[in-house]
Order: C-alpha cells, then sequence, then structure tokens
DNA sequence: CTGGGGATGGGGCCC
DNA sequence: AGGGCCCCATCCCCA
C-alpha cells in the first residue's frame, strides 16, 4: 500500500498493490444486504472488519456498502480536488470490486482528515479556553441536526450495489435531492457506514448525543447476560471504546487465577467474563481465504496506520485457547487499543462525550443523562449504566455487574465471607456500608428525621417508608386559598390566620407554613379531637413544641425555656388570641434564631 | 410499622 | 486506562 499526502487528504490505500496492500483487498462488496458477512467500521484512521456470520472456508469476504456511503461518497467530490479521485471515480463507475475498495478506503480516511485533532486538543486546551471552542463532535452533531428534527434522516433505497456502482446510480451527482446535506462532512464515524432501512445505523456517538436521545443506545446494545446468548453482531460500527469489552473483563479470568487474589480458590473457574453479543467466527474465517496476508487479531484492515500489534497485551495464552466469541471480543480489544495509542498526525480520535470546565478543570459529561466526571475512566464506567454492559458476570449465579468490585463484592455471598467487623459487638458484616450502619446502633446517631413528626432513623429507607405514612392519610381540611391540606380542622384554622394570606414568600411565612404543617402531623394534634378546647389545643402545641425542642443544643434550650414560658402564659387565653400569641412568640423566636444562625429546630 | 441487616448500584478518588 | 477501595444510596427481606 501506498500512502500519499494531497491537499484535503490524508491518505490513500491502494488495494492494488498486492506486495504492500493486506488482506483488505481480499474484501468485495456485496450484492445484497443479506449476502455481507463482514462489517466495516473507522476507528481513527484505521478502518476494521468485523465477521458478523461464520465465514467457511473458500468463502468471499463481503461487505456491504450502504446507500448512506454512497451519498458521502459524492459529497466528498467537490472536497477533493485532486485528480486522483476523479479516476478513481471514474474507476469506480466501471465497476472494479477494488476499485470500490480503493475509493472506500480513501473517503474514509480522506473524511478523517477534516477532522481536529481532538486528543491534542484535549491535551494541549488551556484552562482557560471557553468550552465552546473544545471539539465535541456530539454538538456537531446537534448543530448539524436535520433542520425538520428528523432523527434519522429518510432517502430512498435502490439496489445498493448499483447505487455504488455507478450503474444507474443517481447517487454519484452533488445535485441529487435526496442527499441530506446535514450529513455532508459529517465525520465518517458519526454515520456509521450503513443505512437506516434495515435499523442499521451507526452506534457511534450520535447514539450518545443530546440530539438523538429518543434512540437509547440499549435497543441497539442489549445488554450481555443470560437473556443475549451470543447474538450476532449488528451490522452497525461498534460502540465507542467504552461500550466494548474492556482489557479487564478479559483478564479477569487470568487474574482470578492468579495467587494474592482475595478470593477462595473455589472461585476463580467459576468467575469469567460474560460472554458476549458478537458472532462466533467459524474456524477459518480470513486465514483461509487469505492465508499469507493474514493480520494479526485484532488489527485493522488499514495496518500502516496503526500501531504494531501486541500480541501479548491481549492474545489469550494457549492454555486459553480463545474460543470465537473470545476472538471477537479480541478484535474490539484491538480496536480499543489502537484507539488510545499514539499515533502521529491529526484526527485520529474522536470524544464519545461532549467535554465542560468546571472551575478550570475539564470535566467529561455523559452524552445520555448529562452526568459530569473529571477522569474519563469513571465515565466510561458510568456509561455502562446506559449501554447495559455487564460485562462481570458470576458463574456461581449467573448475576453479573457492570463493575469489577461490584463482583467481587457479590463473590462473598458465596464464600459467605464478612470481613468487616464492628469492633463493639464483633459482628461481622460484607461490605463497610452495612457496617457503618450498624455501627449507628452503638452509637445512637440516627442522621434521618421526619419533618413532620421529628421521628428519626438509622437509615434512610426507614424514613422514606415512615413519610409513606404522613401521605397515605387522608388529609379532609383542604385551604381554599393555597389548597393545602390538614388533618385536623384547627391546623387549617391556624394557618388560614397566620400564614396562609401573609406573603408566602417571606421566610418567616414559609417556615411558619412548616409549623403548623408539623403540628398538624404531631402526635399531639392527633390526640386532640376536632372539637377540643382553646386549652387544649393550647396545651397540646405546648407540648409539642416543647417536645421538639428537647433534643436542641445547649444554645438553643435557652430560647426554648423562653418559649415554653411564653406558651404557657398564654393558655388561659381564647384559642385564636391563644395560637396568634403562640405564633407570634415563635415567629420572633424563630426571626432570632434566624439572626443568630441557630436554626436547627426550624430544619427539622 | 419499625428496625436491623444483606445485597447491590454507582460515583469519587487514588494509584 | 484500569484496578482497587471507599462511600452513599437503595432495595429487599425478615424479625
Amino acid at each position: 500500500m501506498e500512502q500519499i499526502i494531497l491537499s484535503g487528504l490524508q491518505h490513500f490505500i491502494d488495494g492494488y498493490d498486492v506486495q504492500k496492500s493486506n488482506w483488505m483487498r481480499y474484501v468485495n462488496p456485496a450484492r445484497c444486504l443479506a449476502e455481507q458477512n463482514l462489517v466495516a467500521c473507522q476507528n481513527g484512521r484505521d478502518v476494521y472488519f468485523y465477521t458478523i456470520r461464520p465465514v467457511e472456508p473458500k468463502q468471499e469476504l463481503l461487505v456491504w456498502y450502504s446507500q448512506e456511503f454512497a451519498q458521502r461518497l459524492c459529497s466528498q467530490q467537490g472536497d477533493l480536488r485532486h485528480s486522483e479521485f476523479h479516476l478513481q471515480t471514474q474507476q469506480l463507475l466501471q465497476g472494479s470490486v477494488y476499485d470500490c475498495l480503493k475509493v472506500y478506503s480513501y473517503l474514509l480516511i480522506t473524511e478523517n482528515s477534516e477532522k481536529i485533532d481532538v486528543e491534542m486538543l484535549e491535551r494541549d486546551t488551556p484552562p482557560d479556553t471557553p468550552d465552546d471552542q473544545i471539539m465535541d463532535f456530539s454538538r456537531k452533531m446537534d448543530r448539524e441536526e436535520d433542520p425538520e428534527g428528523r432523527g434519522v434522516i429518510p432517502s430512498p433505497q435502490p439496489d445498493r450495489r448499483e447505487a455504488l456502482l455507478g450503474l444507474n446510480h443517481p447517487y454519484l451527482s452533488d445535485h441529487h435531492p435526496s442527499l441530506p446535506a446535514p450529513h455532508r462532512g459529517l465525520p465518517l464515524h458519526l454515520h456509521g457506514l450503513y443505512g437506516h432501512r434495515e435499523g442499521l445505523v451507526s452506534s457511534y456517538p450520535p447514539l450518545y448525543s443530546h440530539s438523538r436521545h429518543l434512540q437509547p443506545p440499549y435497543q441497539f446494545l442489549p445488554p450481555y447476560g443470560p437473556h443475549y446468548p451470543r447474538l450476532v453482531l449488528p451490522p452497525y460500527s461498534p460502540p465507542f471504546p467504552s461500550v466494548i469489552p474492556s482489557r479487564g473483563s478479559l483478564r479477569y479470568s487470568s487474574y482470578l487465577g492468579t495467587d494474592g487474589v482475595p478470593y477462595p480458590p473455589i472461585a476463580p473457574p467459576n468467575l469469567l467474563p460474560v460472554s458476549l453479543p458478537y458472532a462466533p467466527s467459524s474456524q477459518g474465517g480470513l486465514k483461509e481465504l487469505t492465508p499469507n496476508v493474514s493480520p494479526p487479531r485484532g488489527a485493522p484492515a488499514t495496518p500502516e496506520l496503526s500501531p504494531p500489534a501486541k500480541p501479548d497485551s491481549y492474545h489469550p495464552s494457549p492454555e486459553q485457547s480463545p474460543s470465537s466469541c473470545e476472538e471477537a471480543m479480541n478484535l474490539s480489544l484491538a480496536l480499543n487499543k489502537s484507539s488510545t495509542a499514539p499515533r502521529n498526525g491529526p484526527g485520529h480520535k474522536s470524544l464519545p462525550y461532549p467535554l465542560k470546565k468546571q472551575n478550570g478543570k475539564i470535566k467529561y459529561e455523559c452524552n445520555i443523562c448529562s452526568k459530569t466526571f473529571g477522569q474519563l475512566s469513571n465515565l466510561k464506567v458510568h456509561l455502562r449504566v446506559h449501554s447495559g454492559e455487564r460485562p462481570f458476570q458470576c458463574h456461581l449465579c449467573k448475576k453479573s455487574f457492570t463493575q469489577l468490585a461490584h463482583l467481587q463484592k457479590h463473590h462473598l455471598v458465596h464464600t459467605g465471607e464478612k470481613p468487616h467487623e464492628c469492633q463493639v459487638c464483633h459482628k461481622r458484616f460484607s461490605s463497610t456500608s452495612n457496617l457503618k450502619t450498624h455501627l449507628r446502633l452503638h452509637s445512637g446517631e440516627k442522621p434521618y428525621q421526619c419533618k413532620l413528626c421529628n421521628t428519626k432513623f438509622t437509615q434512610y429507607i426507614h424514613l422514606k417508608l415512615h413519610r409513606r405514612l404522613h401521605s397515605s392519610r387522608d388529609r379532609p381540611y383542604r385551604c381554599a386559598l393555597c389548597s393545602q391540606t390538614f388533618f385536623h380542622r384547627f391546623s387549617l384554622f391556624v394557618h388560614q390566620r397566620s400564614c396562609c394570606l401573609a406573603n408566602s414568600a417571606c421566610p418567616v411565612n414559609v417556615h411558619m407554613k412548616e409549623m403548623v404543617e408539623r403540628f398538624d402531623a404531631s402526635q399531639e394534634a392527633d390526640t386532640l379531637t376536632e372539637t377540643a378546647s382553646t386549652s387544649q389545643v393550647g396545651e397540646a402545641v405546648e407540648h409539642w413544641l416543647a417536645r421538639t425542642l428537647e433534643g436542641e443544643g445547649k444554645e438553643d434550650q435557652k430560647e426554648a425555656t423562653s418559649s415554653r414560658a411564653a406558651v404557657l402564659q398564654l393558655l388561659d387565653e381564647p384559642l385564636l388570641q391563644h395560637l396568634n400569641r403562640i405564633i407570634r412568640s415563635l415567629r420572633f423566636w424563630r426571626t432570632d434564631l434566624h439572626r443568630r444562625r441557630s436554626l436547627r429546630f426550624w430544619r427539622t
């Protein structure tokens, strides 16, 4: 193969030169979609071919070129001023298989050359670079979205072979009306190589961009696990490397087999990476067809653009003879590897995530839920939540997990190991968090408190369950002005007199509303009948107030005492005056607390 | 209903 | 980049 540098393009792959080209020249275009057994995808400047079904010996390697690809091929025409392009286009029109492939490779790399070297940008962007100057392909996708808002560009679907090979094909025209302008000039990986009619779309960044949120990735990326046994690799480009099974999952089996692993011996043979949904390729495949040029496993079809293969880094040892599934996995791994290996020249890496800057630090944002992460690896682990990838499976119970650590923790279930001991009662726990929860029993700490009745709990879930009790009860007394409801008539009465008509935006009134609501839900209010006397209500309020103030800090006890005294003085007055004065007293006391910034009571 | 504990999910951070 | 550890949140089960 030869590599030339032209104006506006990076590389040119000549499939004619049998001395320099590799097995890629044996890949032919399929006559129909059903015929294809290879899928092509681009990663950086590398072109990869995946087998999507077993390839028998002597079987031709066939890849289907979509109409979308043909369209992009056309759209490039204006960009390629070099006469080489015209020559190739002419050859393409003649229907040469190799020429087709040749132009295919040509365009892949040419399009790629338009991209900014994001890795360099990521590395070199000064901290004060505005966000909008950071290359973000997902945003680009947003900007260039179909103006009509369609997530997928509809297009006619003639025979694709004809379309590509030029026999009456209408797509080798810049002026064809069906040519989706928004897709012109997009980096190839933003499209995928295949059209949408058969549901074949790229799972590359578009799926993870906000503009495509209507197409959640999991519908294209079935989660691994027992429910998805060895699915055929769908004919779209692979997801970005984070969704591809990580090397960690491969390592795990050997990792478990090594010494020093915190597992008892029973575990290792049973804990293996989960089966991947890649098509099992038959024995043979590429090797049978290209015995002299068989690439290293996982090598891209554009080897001169890729780092040399590192056999030791991901090839299983002989005793770990890879299954066909693992073969496919290794291909993915190599893809992953190649995307991160340093290479010369720009435009070999794309970002499947937007970059943000927060406090001068680069944040990696999830394209789906917009969560940001300080480290890319954290984002990649997070993305498994959306992709459904659960690469770590327990082979004892078939449960799978998104993180190795989770699997390790889970394994304690089978071993019965409880490595965390309470130093007080020596009870043992399998997790630190459960130990921490347990320690609250000894310390008496109950950090979760009900706002309404002040009941405290050691666990948040208990508070949540408790809250349901409040919400499940009927509140028959509704304020006609603000629709707030109460359990008790007198609560509604106080509410309407004290805080409903007042400026509700005033912080004092906001808290007064809370006060009334809390008293309404208190056990003191519950003990009162709806026909309770003034003094009975006043007494209940005082009692509730006193109890509420219990447990507050000593600094607050002073205010609590004086407040109780104020309440007690009011007990023998008529109810309305009674409560109003209580409220005024409380309001004053609360405002005073505000000033002193000791508001614990009011926040509870 | 409350409370205690087991199991798991997921993010942060460091190495 | 990935592993390891820690932490918090959550769900579930059961007494």
